[in-house]
DNA sequence: TTTCTATAACTGGTTAACCAAATAATACTG
DNA sequence: CAGTATTATTTGGTTAACCAGTTATAGAAA
């Protein structure tokens, strides 16, 4: 098991020195927003790595949105300037994996924007949707099972509902990290149940409601209980 | 240029298929957390496409932690539930791409935060790398010349300082994008250099002076023109 | 000299064979 | 029969040849 985490690391510190490789490449170059990178041949052999590590270097900064591949015709630069781009691939090369407490710190941020958004813009079928995630949540909270799953993705249901395509795919990306962390630490014990539906229908009918202010307080009221337990450990 | 945004799309959506018909899978053959899926060659095999787009697909879901490959030996379900599995699937194959206006409430919703992070628990580097930031935007909008890039390194030198790893990632990955429009719509037009550099040298200052509240006031002020030509538009 | 066309070289993407490690199956030993 | 060593198979990852579209080049025609 060890061993997978280190191959893991050594996967992506030698990603991270060939990103590093290509950032100087574009200084040395001057190459400048739009201008074309050398061909991934080329580069591999400069580099002296495979060709796949330096697809999956560009694949990266690609994601980042710093460069561009073009099928036939090459790799290129963002339009984001030469400034901008050394200075994301510092940011990029020293970025560190989440902890949990920035997880949930970063989850009730979202949260308490993505209802209040939702109170305002939720169309007819996004509050079905949401009212059918709180079904699933409410019967399999009475039966005394673990929920946690159906909670997460009432809470989804909301952030789908708020019209904002960034944050719903932010709540996507840390959501299972949070059911498996909250899995891990038991910080959903059994027995509050009934005060979890209590909340998730207050929520819902702030929404139903259009009560933003509502939306936002009950939601707050949701999170007291892990907030505090985020923030004393 | 219709070419190619056509091809991404048919990638996309080829890829979305393929994602689609593992979710199936996993329903079809009761796979629980931890399970192994059938080989990649099985797969392709299976859904009559080659191992490769199995393979981009699979790294997709691995990216939004429900799947894990192990080399040597399989890839398995994440510990998250088949509830939350196929939930999460939904929302990520009927995932839109972020437009303009959902991009810029995110990022005000983050400055907002790191901001009172960053004043809250910075370090004297963090201020250091901050202070420098700020300089190199100064002299930048002082010389009249377009300074966006230097802007937008400001704030992702505050979101570093803020400690939380998570808000840092979400800026790095809409900072880009960000940029690109702001001189697409010429955003920031010439003429508010000044103001700008008042702006951003009261945030420092405010950061420095570990104040909290004022650091998001005036992150708040700095913000108030684009957040009308943001809801006006 | 300029413009157009045909050809050659180059590009990212795809494919199938190959690799080393992990696992399963088999054979051997006590 | 149990336990261990050995072989065979399966796995995700890697590699190098190949593909189809793009781009540069060269030459001919005007």
């Amino acid at each position: 098991m060890k061993l997978e985490v280190l191959t893991v690391n050594e996967n992506q510190e030698g990603q991270n020195i060939i990103i590093g490789k290509i950032k100087e490449l574009i200084n040395y170059k001057n190459l400048e927003p739009g201008d074309k990178l050398p061909s991934e041949r080329m580069l591999s052999e400069k580099f002296g790595v495979t060709r796949s590590n330096v697809r999956d270097a560009i694949q990266k900064l690609e994601f980042y949105g710093l460069l561009k591949s073009i099928p036939q015709s090459g790799t290129f630069v963002a339009n984001i300037g030469v400034v901008a781009m050394n200075g994301m691939i510092d940011d990029i090369l020293r970025l560190e994996s989440p902890d949990f407490k920035s997880l949930v710190e970063t989850r009730i941020l979202l949260e308490l924007k993505t209802v209040r958004l939702a109170s305002l813009r939720r169309t007819k079928e996004d509050l079905q949707n949401i009212k059918e995630a709180l079904d699933a949540y409410r019967e399999k909270a009475i039966s005394g099972e673990d929920a946690v799953q159906e909670d997460l993705l009432f809470h989804l249901s909301i952030a789908k509902a708020s019209g904002n395509a960034t944050m719903n795919m932010f709540m996507l990306t840390i959501t299972p990290q949070i059911i498996m962390d909250f899995e891990k630490y038991h910080v959903c014990d059994k027995g509050q149940a009934v005060k979890g539906i209590k909340e998730h229908t207050e929520i819902y009918n702030a929404i139903e409601a259009q009560d933003p202010v509502l939306a936002k307080q009950k939601m707050k009221d949701h999170f007291s209980l892990l907030y505090q337990y985020c923030y004393n450990s």
